[in-house]
RNA sequence: GGGCGUGUAGCUCAGUUGGUUAGAGCGCUUGCUUGACAUGCAAGAGGUCACAGAUUCGAGUUCUGUCACGCCCACCA
């Protein structure tokens, strides 16, 4: 080939466009159970399971980034003679993907999920899903990831549903899962709990208002009302008592001796506030404190109170939840619309509970009719505050402050959240936390950077239970019907001749039962043989069964009932099963994800051979939601952990300094920046930013199509559609282009700094390569004697091979940017500017009678091109597969043209044969050639050649561009 | 309120265990169509390393405090 009519610029496009199908036909991305080297041992197993990405859209630079370092990881340990496996894969996502198709059903058809049903919905999202998981799976080919494509999964395929049906069994079997009633944060847009990292809380102006309570009856000396304060007044329908500290002096006192702990530590612009605060609870003492200690008699004698509105009578009780510190020292109680009233009540069960609110958000049939179906924090708040005007217990003029507040809104609908009593499924996590919090800190998890471990342990060390079921339509089912029964007393004879009968176990424990009492607070899922009745007297009981497959409850249901009857024990007012409507959240069956994905509840020799996983490559925001809960489900499936590392990304951020998202949008197409950089140039990029510590602000241009004119992006412009070029005033589409009539516009590129400094490397690699090429004609193999080198080939080699440890070094502690930057200045300083340069004068180009009368080059006379040519393939060679990871295409093309003119290369090799290598004779003594692989994919990692380190060379050289100057300078 | 992180050139960022004159890319100025590369080459301007104090022969780097910004968690009757 004329590597001469090479073109003088890199074409990236041609190169992804040969190089990835290539890639994949000959099935280096698929990881073999039982693979082995050439020398006939099984490889080790390196595995990465992917951060399977939402199906709610495309993938944006965020992912990029992530996805780049698990390639380059990937890719370096298989030329390192692994055999990697990376496990491709995407997430249903339950609640975010549910949210985007319901919210594009209603822009687009003015329909709700209602007006589709349950399987119009889940259609429609299939439909969705297939649709992106597609463009996600390409975007991840574009990149040039080199994931296993045979192996993808999703986490709600079939495989994948059976899998967290069986975990979901073993919990319930192992009494890890309970449903209990609890306070949810309820959207009542989408009407489903959504768990508290679902939520955002926004301050928004609010009121704080102080409202009277009559005291019934009250006798001489005592107060006539109890005033209490509240930012929700609607919630006061629910309220079932007031409560009042049990020891308000005690209470104050020790508020002041915090308040002075926290002044002599704070820093001097807050001390005059904590001061403040100190003299007003001085103040208190003498306001307040001696109407709560008769509050507190009055409570321990339990006096009532009438509650306004509603009338009905409540308790007036102690308990230290109220605060003498704050407001009028007394606290309205509203269990179930308050998680810290919920407390209170659980401590006093004997106030009661009252559910006011509809699923709607709205009034329940529990208040005065005249207040019902009122929207909660709207309508019913408005009439509430009227009507205690009214009443005379409460005055805007003196009652009313303003306030900000900080007002929880789902994230998904944006809407207010309201806290809501429903059921709802727990997993307990108190012992499957600690496990998890022991396998990062005896090191069997380690975590990368080590900082990030302190959040993780933080979060589990709170243990608290973890609400699994979503009230919605999209994700994993919950298996469990239900049934109210009548047991009588009869309910331990009828369990254990139920689970001890081979009938109903098939052989197998295929479904399970467990019930409890229906009056008590929380239904408590228990192993068979703790179940007990509680209270004889009461001998209803739910029962639930779960079940690993759909069809067992109904084949044995006849029996199941028959024999419930026989032990008189039968469901009257319900006769009927029912299934749990409810979905499992997205994150319970991303736990399983290592596991799962390997094959598993199977045991396939998948799992045996890359479980325990190697690495995960994630970002800091899911350390909890997910890293650690699969560190949990790990160990209690698999009893060991998941993978030994975690190794945590820096953020892309925006030019603004914010976090990308599809809602923001933000976010940047990876593609964009493909098409018009190349896949090289942007993995480069990323990489070359992934430093320890920080975050990235990557400020982006857009790239007018018709002109040229660039022009920043902004929170204006990032989210349409089309957009009109600044300069020349034309149109022209963006990735968020859906509308026919904006997608015939030329696309415009999003462009940034970044991605230049990673095309141009390329680039330069790509001439510095074509040079080599050029000036390879004629190349000879063979074996290069030290004493033939010439003091520049010595230095390279040195450099090469420092450069070579310290790549390895850098990426085995997932010091990307420092590997990155390595490659970057030895290759253009070192390599390009200096070698490649001083190799001129041994090619043919030079005159070489102005080289002989230049004292500086000395040894540098151009009298050997063969040990020239040698050098430089070798060096070439090594350089590419040192870039191979981050820059796999344009390695890979020129890899093959480098095998045209040099099939065999390499020096001498003094560490010993590397894989894959040729004995041959070279004068006296064997040395060996490697020979090149057929693909830089396959080809081995370089090792550092440390016979030919030589620190006083490269301290000479350290000034090579001095002595380049003088070169010059004599020409 | 608790925790973590960040302030270095116009912009985006490096700067290991303290040690010559604080670096890179982009941008800017000047000059180059020489045979790998104008996506390039050469030269240049540009910094009180957020601020204050301490330790030290010596501080961008260590310590204390202050200010600013970002993120996470908790809470706010």
């Amino acid at each position: 080939m004329d590597f001469k009519s090479l073109p003088s610029q890199y074409d990236h496009a041609a190169a992804q466009a040969k190089w990835y199908p290539e890639w994949e036909r000959r099935g280096y991305f698929h990881a073999q159970v039982g693979a082995k080297d050439a020398d006939g041992k099984l490889k080790p197993p390196f595995t990465i399971v992917i951060p399977p990405p939402n199906v709610t859209g495309a993938l944006h630079l965020g992912h990029a980034l992530n996805e780049t370092l698990q390639d380059i990881l990937i890719r370096q340990k298989r030329m390192q003679g692994f055999n990697t496996l990376w496990m491709p894969g995407t997430d249903h996502a339950g609640i975010a993907t549910q949210a985007v198709v319901e919210r594009r059903l209603f822009e687009e058809e003015k329909k709700t999920r209602h007006d589709l049903g349950r399987e119009g919905l889940i259609d429609r999202i299939w439909k969705w899903k297939e649709q992106y998981e597609a463009r996600i799976l390409g975007q991840l080919k574009q990149l040039g990831c080199s994931c296993d494509w045979e192996r993808t999964q999703f986490t709600f395929n079939e495989h994948n549903s059976r899998a967290v049906r069986e975990w979901f069994f073993k919990l319930f079997q192992d009494g890890k899962i309970y449903r209990g009633k609890r306070l949810v944060n309820w959207d009542t847009f989408l009407q489903t709990a959504v768990s508290d990292d679902e939520v955002f809380h926004e301050a928004t102006k609010g009121h704080f208002w102080h409202f009277k309570y009559p005291v019934i009856n009250p006798m001489p000396g005592e107060p006539e009302f109890v005033t209490i304060a509240t930012t929700r007044p609607e919630t006061m329908l629910g309220d079932t008592a007031v409560a009042v500290h049990p020891d308000p002096a005690k209470a104050l006192d020790r508020a002041e001796v915090e308040l002075k702990e926290r002044l002599a530590a704070a820093p001097a612009k807050e001390r005059d506030e904590i001061q403040k605060q100190i003299d007003a609870i001085g103040g208190r003492r003498q306001a307040v404190l001696p109407l709560l200690v008769k509050l507190r008699d009055m409570a321990k004698a339990g006096r009532k109170l009438m509650l306004p509105l509603a009338n009905r009578e409540i308790p007036l009780i102690a308990d230290e939840w109220a605060k003498p510190e704050l407001g009028s020292g007394c606290v309205k109680i509203t269990p179930a619309h308050d998680a810290n009233d919920y407390e209170v009540w659980q401590r006093h069960p004997e106030i009661g509970l009252t559910n006011i609110m509809t699923v709607e958000g709205l009034l329940n049939d529990s208040v005065p009719e005249i207040y019902r179906g009122l929207k909660m924090h709207t309508k019913a708040r408005e009439a509430v505050v009227a009507d205690m005007e009214a009443a005379g217990l409460y005055n805007p003029e003196t009652d009313r402050e303003d306030r900000e507040i900080d007002l929880a809104h789902s994230d998904r609908s944006k809407t207010p959240i309201e806290p809501y009593l429903a059921d709802q499924w727990f997993v307990k996590m108190d012992e499957l936390a600690q496990t998890a919090m022991d396998a990062v800190r005896d090191g069997r998890v380690k975590i990368t950077p080590e900082r990030y471990a302190k959040g993780y342990l933080d979060w589990l060390g709170e243990k608290r239970d973890w609400p699994i079921g979503r009230q919605l339509w999209w994700g994993h089912r919950i298996p469990v019907w239900m049934r109210d029964c009548d047991f009588g007393q009869e309910l331990n004879v009828v369990w254990n001749e139920l689970v001890n009968d081979p009938n109903y176990r098939n052989g197998s424990l295929d479904f399970y039962i467990v019930r409890n009492s229906l009056h008590g607070q929380n239904d408590n899922v228990r192993h068979k043989n703790t179940i007990q009745v509680s209270d004889p007297s009461m001998p209803y009981a739910r029962v639930y069964v779960a079940s690993l497959s759909d069809g067992v409850l109904e084949k044995y249901e006849k029996d199941f009932e028959a024999e419930l009857d026989d032990h008189g024990g039968v469901a009257r007012q319900i006769p009927m099963w029912w299934r749990s409507d409810d979905v499992l959240d997205t994150w319970f069956s991303s736990a399983l994800w290592p596991h799962s994905t390997l094959g598993w509840p199977d045991q396939t020799p998948e799992l045996k051979t890359f479980y325990p996983t190697t690495t995960l490559i994630t970002s800091r925001d899911i350390i909890t939601l997910w890293v650690g809960r699969m560190v949990l489900a790990g160990l209690y499936i698999m009893g060991e952990v998941p993978f030994h590392e975690v190794y945590i990304t820096p953020k892309i951020l925006d030019g603004y300094g914010e976090t990308m998202s599809k809602s923001k949008g933000n976010g940047v197409d990876p593609l964009d920046v493909i098409e018009k950089f190349g896949a090289d140039a942007l993995r480069f990029g990323l990489a070359y930013l992934t430093t320890d510590t920080q975050d990235v602000k990557l400020p982006v241009d857009f790239e007018c199509p018709h002109c040229g004119a660039q022009f920043p992006q902004t929170k204006k412009n990032r989210q349409l559609p089309r957009i009109e070029c600044e300069k020349c005033k034309q149109p022209f589409s963006t990735q968020w282009a859906e509308k026919l009539e904006d997608k015939a516009l030329a696309r415009g590129a999003v462009v940034s700094e970044r991605f230049e400094l990673g095309r141009n490397f390329c680039n330069k690699l790509w001439n510095a390569s074509r040079f080599s090429l050029i000036n390879l004609e004629g190349f000879t193999p063979g074996a290069v004697a030290d004493q033939d080198l010439l003091i520049e080939d010595r230095w390279l080699l040195s450099r090469l091979s420092t450069v070579t440890q310290q790549v390895t070094d850098y990426l085995e502690k997932y010091r990307y940017a420092d590997a990155a930057r390595t490659l970057y200045d030895f290759a253009w300083n070192e390599f390009c500017s200096f070698y490649v340069e001083m190799t001129k004068a041994r090619f043919a180009h030079v005159d070489e009678s102005l080289l002989d009368s230049n004292s500086l080059l000395g040894d540098t006379r151009p009298r050997d091109k063969q040990v020239a040519q040698r050098v430089l393939a070798h060096a070439l060679d090594t350089l590419l597969r040192l870039l191979h990871p981050m820059i796999p295409f344009l390695t890979e093309e020129v890899w093959q043209l480098l095998a045209q003119v040099a099939p065999q290369r390499g020096l001498s090799e003094p560490g010993g044969p590397p894989p894959r290598s040729e004995a041959q004779t070279s004068g006296s003594r064997t040395t060996r050639l490697a020979t090149s692989a057929e693909s830089i994919c396959v080809a081995p990692w370089p090792t550092p050649d440390k016979a030919r380190q030589d620190a006083t060379i490269e301290a000479q050289f350290a000034n090579f561009q001095a002595v380049l100057g003088a070169v010059r300078e004599i020409r």
